[in-house]
DNA sequence: TATAACAGTGTAATAATATAACAAATATTG
DNA sequence: CAATATTTGTTATATTATTACACTGTTATA
């Protein structure tokens, strides 16, 4: 039975280990700088990882900052329901992980006629350590 | 008694009046492009129109698709919880106002120690036409 | 097995989006 | 009026992302 290959390309692994040894998420061109002594060179060779890996769900963009960050959360396989956190003084950004939260969301309904197959939810606010600092 | 001016200057006139005419958002150079005959000449001008203006709450970024668009909802003055609904095929954006959803956003909290002072979603999908046609 | 289909790579060029830095004009507040 | 804020204009540049083209390797199947 022919089926989707799961391995990840070499591009692919680089990039996606790069962004998952981060502590918040990366721009695409500050990955760039980050794989140039494993070969990759050019904008290019990194959008194309990351489009690939966003496809797969291994990571998300964030919409707000043009940059990408590792997926913790098992289950958006698919990437089609994400939400995030935003700290607006550290820039510190993490993945919410919400069961009640995704449901709510995955079944929203309005009057548009609409029926919605994925979400992209950013939260802003202050983190707990810099509201303290205040 | 003292008060924030509450008239739009020259430039973020003329931009704010593009985007309201417009069926759709708009992208930051197409509004420089539609608004050279009035003067605005460089992209910093537009861009600085905007940023005013989303500041205001009259227009809001559709992230996804960095593209501006005039707010349908007289609700969300200081654009602190947004909502859209983008078509995948056709890519029409609308503003979702559904007061439910706001309050469940405005109020939600998780265990992260956050409190939440804005948020931004953006749910894709397709529009009743995109999906009769199908 | 060959040949088509597909996914990935490499490279150069360029498009699209956004901001920095500086100087001047205009409006608003005290 | 003086001081402060905001807005404008302009040039240059930074940042983010894509197009186009040639090539490689793998898988699928006729």
């Amino acid at each position: 039975m022919p089926q989707k290959h799961e391995y990840l390309s070499k591009n692919q692994q680089i990039v996606l280990s790069i962004i998952e040894k981060a502590k918040g998420p990366l721009k695409a061109y500050s990955i760039l700088y980050n794989v140039q002594k494993k070969g990759i060179k050019a904008p290019l060779q990194v959008y194309r990882a990351l489009e690939k890996l966003i496809e797969i769900g291994k990571i998300h963009k964030i919409e707000s900052k043009n940059a990408f960050i590792a997926c913790k959360n098992s289950d958006c396989e698919i990437s089609k329901a994400t939400a995030f956190s935003i700290c607006n003084n550290c820039e510190h950004v993490k993945e919410i992980k919400n069961t009640k939260l995704s449901k709510y969301l995955s079944n929203f309904e309005d009057n548009s006629g609409m029926k919605y197959k994925k979400y992209n939810l950013e939260f802003f606010g202050l983190c707990r350590d810099c509201k303290l600092k205040q």
